[in-house]
DNA sequence: CGCGTAGCTTACCATCAGTAGGTTACTTGC
DNA sequence: GCAAGTAACCTACTGATGGTAAGCTACGCG
């Protein structure tokens, strides 16, 4: 089998396993006996447990941007871009199921390069909405954005997990959620006369 | 030395060394050695390493719980419990370095009980939250409150995290943030129309 | 055919969570 | 004072697991 389909198909399986038992847990043995492979090929690849825990990460986190951001683009106001990127956003979790609230959470615990791999994620996320409202700022307040995009990314990271145990609140109901608790103060850091026409 | 003094000077060192190294690099050895102890005295008192990682993470959470509690029992308008809360909980984030940021990520990769124990800690945190602002709604909204305090704590975790890279931040600006970010929102779900008289 | 190399293996090492069993020293009861 | 019990503590070990060394097989290419 080409490298290429192997790493897929092991990232696969070593999703799977990190889920089931949890990072610490999960055994690299156990991730090569179910890919049908000898453990030295998962160091050959992916250099080690952390190494094969950041592909993980790094390709989950890959798509999630690809997908929140595609559907902010495709929003025309403010409101609507962080609103479809929020749905978006729980409908990327909730297609991921546990595996994707696992990783987050089990990830900064392994060392500094999971832990970054895992900030660099939010660090995307927090951009992208910065940015993105920056463009409907008047003035440079870009200096509050980013800190309150941190608090959007957080909470709505803690709301997926809450999701998870509700799992009658729809993607669209949470996203609505959101933005009741915090499009009203987002506005004013957008733009401090809440003026109606512009978004 | 009696085992009560032990035992609080073991989940002192422990909480450095994991905050250190991180939970998985952190030896039990390690530990040990710089309490001037042997190792099965570790497992006397706390039974596994987990075990002295929910040790250390449950006597943060009650501290915690204390804090912010006090602090919003002793303001009176929603309004001032919640700036209150926020306040006393930065403040006491920063007061725990990156000792509690560690043990907050780390510990849901350890396994049920000490993901369990961080939940909990969350749990008392929303609990706290959503039955304060119940008090003041009309109607029985707290099912709505429920997420929403969620959210509240998960982007305050989040900005805690941040703040801790931008240390110019106070808590009290860290807390006057959210705040701009989430008290509108919090109104109308804590009483639909905004009745300054109330609170 | 000979050579390089990609994919893969067995067999091993080192580290570390966790344990068995013993020692010291202090308290308690007579 | 002294035996008995026990709390605090130790040395020395086991088992599991992350990680590695060295080699094997098969295919492509001159």
């Amino acid at each position: 089998m080409p490298r290429a389909d192997r790493e897929r198909q092991m990232m696969s399986v070593a999703e799977q396993v990190f889920a089931e038992r949890g990072y610490v847990a999960a055994s690299m043995d156990e991730i090569a006996d179910r890919v049908g492979v000898s453990k030295p090929m998962l160091y050959e690849y992916f250099g080690s447990k952390e190494g094969l825990l950041v592909a993980c990460i790094r390709q989950a986190r890959a798509e999630l941007l690809r997908v929140t951001s595609n559907a902010a683009l495709a929003a025309t106001s403010p409101e609507d871009k962080l609103r479809a990127g929020l749905i978006s956003y729980f409908d990327f979790i909730r297609a991921h199921g546990q595996a994707w609230a696992l990783l987050r959470t089990e990830a900064a615990v392994v060392g500094p390069s999971a832990a970054g791999e895992i900030e660099a994620g939010r660090q995307q996320q927090t951009d992208l909405i910065s940015s993105t409202m920056a463009l409907y700022a008047p003035t440079p307040s870009t200096l509050d954005m980013a800190p309150a995009a941190e608090v959007i990314v957080g909470g709505c990271e803690r709301l997926a997990l809450w999701c998870d145990q509700h799992p009658e609140t729809t993607p669209e109901q949470a996203a609505e959620l959101v933005m009741r608790l915090i499009w009203f103060g987002m506005r004013t850091l957008v733009d401090d006369q809440p003026s109606p026409g512009r978004g």
